[in-house]
DNA sequence: ATGAAAGCGCTAACAT
DNA sequence: ATGTTAGCGCTTTCAT
């Protein structure tokens, strides 16, 4: 079309051609001098720069995007923004993207495939230099193979995806579900159940079904350290879906019902919030008729009493580490993929006891 | 610049003119049939898409952008996305957004000024549609008036700002102040401190001097409550700048030191978990030794032992309602700008207890 | 219904 | 050092 950009309020907006003007030199001069490339003698620049502010210029960046074909832009999908893990996560991203000159567009995909389709589509369609994603599934590559076949530089944090060759930073899950668990079989516990809220298609516990890498990593340790001490059919103490029927009715279920689970581990500190509830409610103390551990030292893991003990995970480095890989790549690196596995710490508190009676 | 525009990885992208070649139409037809506007036969929508789909076109938002001057994009800065308060208020945000087609950047100010104003020279750059702002200081307006001179609708939420005449969606933080200070007063407390990690030049606590109006309201109905019964010089019992000593260090400092406070006002759930870590360092029991409430019904405020009764915001529907107004601003509202006070609600649990001995 | 052409604001050859 | 010009990918008159 033709009209000239007009801010909403109706006003055109200053062009570098108006500053030009101004300046009384070329556009091409003081796009140099704004933009500032190229050469422009002190005096020109100067007298470029007067107009500017005098005038009230703001560049346009996106056609400067369109002239150079790079947005400083990175494009982040999370499944949800008020999940802690995912806020301290893009605050990691934003923090060295923003140290590198990069912005930041957020989208949640509430772990649905095709909400995050859309929000790639939305982000590719905005010429993002590079995507971090933290995909919804691990299984469906689909959503990331957009990404590839568009070109674009891609990073996966915090789930790996199968067969999806890309730079990947991930934590060290299955040590440390199976360091967590132990905690539990070595106080004696042998009736333990992993809860996660991760979908999972159909009644029985398939890995290579289970839409985050991540908890699949979780669950084989789980089931590492189970198996160690033999427990039998350790694949039925494996809970996922757990939103469909509730956490803290799925608790309840549990440590009531005829399982006679003494211990739990939960998949991440949503969940471990459910749990710690529902225990509550029912009248039962932790760890004296439930021991509890979790991943992730949220805050209130902390200061709940008992203190929960868990797995932190480096959410930050998470963020911060994916983000360097992808500027790296968008800069140019063609080194082969790499996956980076952060270390988890075990912080010990009150929470595990040997199972009551 | 004419190099065609490259994938990062070396391949052109695919035009609306690629699209056309293969169509064999115009370039406008195509658009037509792409963009879904104009008119376009059935059969010749039909080939372009056909086109369309086997060369893995992808509009580019950007240069839409370019012709028709809006973005679909609002762009939100907050303190720090960490902080549940923002990330939830962001998360209402979002979905409004998005349920009305549009899409979100993210910015950081850290509650600094300086880092806000670059934020803000950003998303003006890239052409938002209209700027959501938590803004770093409800006194200096220089960078909210920056926003405004460039024509580009403003919503304030979570603080308002002095003499700046835009949509603003606030909580009801003064009369929450006194609810919840009455609560402490009517159980018999005087020497009650009131804690927030906001900036403040100098010692003594000028209202208007409060770079967030809300937590400016929040130390009136402080003052309120406390004037109420009579206590004097009730402003030296109002902590700003927290973070420059350190929470936990100033809650130390307070209650073992000569003022002898016996009950803290949290300005918000972080300083409320400082305080309460503080609390349970020095060996001291809330409520019994010290009673504590708080704003913001924070994950852990409930789990802690005991809960801490605090004042409770609809943190969501400020960012949702933020969003509205925003987007209807960016409709074409023309209405005066409204201020939105949303109301708080209490949460008792047991953190209120007669001052000790 | 379709096409030709101009233009959005900027950058980057290519002159001079 | 400065200017001229073409072009990024799209939309939008204006013709036909």
């Amino acid at each position: 079309m033709s009209e000239p950009a007009m801010t909403p309020n109706g006003r055109r907006e200053v062009t570098v051609s108006d500053v030009a003007a101004a300046a009384r030199v070329s556009k091409a001069t003081a796009a140099r001098a704004l933009g500032d490339y190229g050469a422009v003698s002190e005096a020109v620049r100067d007298r470029v720069l007067a107009a500017s502010d005098r005038l009230g210029y703001r560049p346009n960046a996106l056609a400067r995007t369109m002239s150079t074909g790079r947005s400083n832009t990175l494009g982040i999908v999370v499944g949800d923004i008020e999940n802690p893990f995912f806020a301290q996560a893009t605050r990691g991203a934003a923090d060295v993207a923003n140290a590198a000159g990069f912005d930041l567009i957020l989208s949640n995909s509430d772990e649905d495939s095709e909400i995050e389709a859309k929000a790639i589509g939305v982000q590719l369609a905005k010429r993002v230099d590079g995507l971090l994603v933290a995909s919804a599934s691990s299984v469906d590559t689909t959503n990331l193979r957009t990404v590839i076949d568009a070109g674009r530089p891609l990073v996966l944090f915090d789930r790996a995806a199968h067969g999806v060759e890309v730079d990947t930073v991930i934590a060290a899950n299955r040590s440390g579900a199976r360091e967590l668990t132990s905690l539990l079989v070595d106080a004696g516990h042998r009736r333990i159940a992993f809860i996660s809220t991760i979908d999972h298609p159909g009644g029985v516990v398939r890995l290579d079904d289970i839409s985050s890498s991540s908890v699949a990593e979780r669950v084989e340790g789980f089931l590492d350290a189970l198996a160690a001490v033999g427990v039998p059919d350790p694949e039925a103490h494996v809970h996922l879906n757990a939103r469909r029927e509730g956490v803290e009715q799925l608790t309840r279920r549990l440590i009531t019902g005829g399982t006679g689970t003494t211990a739990i581990v939960a998949s991440d500190s949503l969940v471990a919030l459910g749990v710690y509830r529902a225990v509550r409610e029912l009248g039962l103390q932790i760890p004296r008729d439930v021991s509890l551990v979790a991943f992730d030292d949220a805050d209130w893991t902390g200061v709940a009493t008992p203190g929960i003990t868990v797995m932190a995970q480096p959410i930050h480095e998470i963020g911060a580490a994916a983000a360097e890989l992808l500027i790296r790549r968008i800069r140019g690196d063609g080194r082969p993929a790499v996956t980076r596995v952060l270390k988890q710490h075990l912080i010990e508190r009150e929470s595990v006891a040997p199972p009551a009676g």
